[in-house]
DNA sequence: TATTTAATTCGAAACTATTCGAATCATCGA
DNA sequence: TCGATGATTCGAATAGTTTCGAATTAAATA
């Protein structure tokens, strides 16, 4: 933890700056409840765990518009994964994500 | 994860917001780095590892009035402890800190 | 007590984020 | 092709962040 370049910094301040707002945080959380282990294919829309953009407002009553930043923003830092359904537009998170941020914690105390 | 109440969101958000910005990142990584195992008193500034605001200021090169600033986000976050010694305030991190962060993302993998 | 060193507070300038509604674009199905 | 549904873009209002230098407060020491 001690050695960590510049750009990695930048990359992780960004990352964080992603989670930083509630509703993002939120959105961020009803993405890793609904979809791990999400890889590409793995949600089932018909059994209603979905993820797409919709729904998250739906859920967590944020309008469309703001749903939309929010997830742009998500995926701008690498938190998530986007892919066109038809008309939805499907999100999940990649657990590879994930195990990186526990990682970033982890490292100094082992 | 799944089930995080709503105060429990806005910490993290507060939390994952004071790592957001590259300064105060580097800050923490700093203090992580020169101050785990980091419980009061066993930091050893005589011998050369230490963390008061003027020494982060001087390794990371960013003005004082700046790392007070920053220091005082971090605190507030609750991402850093601070003690007066004299006429310094030593910081450091405290590990319980570095575990509750890594469990966050480590909780929906296991 | 006067000086030095350490840290904070304050004010200001420039910049960035949040949120919304209206307008627009994309896709599906009748 | 037209209407409905899903999502994005845009513009705007409001609010918050980052950083600095100057002034101030706190503590040690000569």
């Amino acid at each position: 933890m001690s050695n960590y370049r510049d750009d990695q910094i930048k990359h992780f301040a960004d990352v964080f700056k992603a989670l930083s707002n509630p509703n993002r945080l939120r959105m961020f959380l009803h993405l890793v409840t609904c979809c791990v282990p999400g890889t590409v294919g793995s949600f089932d829309a018909e059994a209603g765990v979905s993820a797409c953009v919709g729904d998250l407002g739906r859920d967590l009553e944020i309008v469309p518009s703001t749903v939309s930043h929010h997830i742009k923003e998500l995926h701008r830092a690498g938190l998530i994964r986007m892919e066109r359904r038809g008309q939805k537009i499907e999100c999940w998170v990649d657990p590879v994500i994930l195990r990186g941020l526990a990682r970033f914690f982890q490292e100094p105390l082992t």
